[in-house]
DNA sequence: GCCAACGTTGGC
DNA sequence: GCCAACGTTGGC
């Protein structure tokens, strides 16, 4: 396509949150494709809006031991209607989102690489070249947050030296 | 399981 | 439209 040529392309990062045990990298693993459903936060919903087809994203195990990023996402499908809202049996059901203006979205996501080691918060919070990271602020809940080039870029080198310290000893 | 931090709700 | 009460998130 003439366009997919002339633009040029510009990745956004991001990095996403869920615990484990609701939705985790491995099933993301294993079904190489999934739905990034819930998202009951208008900042986050926001965030979901503003994603583009192939942009990636850092997933974030939360209530884990240790929670940390275990991996690497991308994104398959923009911002659709998550169907979830209007399901009267799902937990996230929101009764108050007008049919003709629903309030939730849900991106799909694919499927990139699984890190052989958690980047826990721990060694994340003590790494100087991760100050800023909207995750490591103080008291932020936020599940859906932008990430800068330069922190995705420290977590990738991060992880790949696990990888390596792994593979050799 | 505790609780700090934060978002949302609803009374007024 | 303020703000106290309540619910939720999520690290620890």
């Amino acid at each position: 396509m003439h366009d997919a040529i002339v633009r040029p392309m510009v990745k956004k990062l991001w990095l996403m949150k869920s615990e484990p045990d609701v939705y985790g990298i491995d099933e993301l693993a294993a079904k190489k494709r999934g739905t990034w459903e819930g998202v009951r936060n208008y900042q986050a919903r926001n965030y979901l809006r503003e994603m583009a087809e192939g942009d990636l994203f850092l997933f974030h195990h939360s209530n884990a031991k240790p929670s940390g990023v275990v991996g690497i996402g991308s994104i398959v499908r923009t911002a659709y209607t998550d169907p979830f809202q209007f399901d009267p049996k799902s937990e996230y059901y929101d009764p108050k989102s007008p049919k003709d203006a629903p309030r939730w979205s849900a991106v799909d996501v694919g499927f990139v690489e699984k890190f052989r080691e958690t980047i826990s918060l721990e060694t994340m919070k003590a790494d100087p070249e991760l100050e800023g990271m909207i995750i490591l602020a103080r008291g932020t809940r936020l599940s859906v947050t932008p990430v800068e080039p330069t922190h995705f870029e420290r977590i990738l080198r991060l992880a790949k030296g696990k990888t390596r310290l792994s593979r050799s000893g």
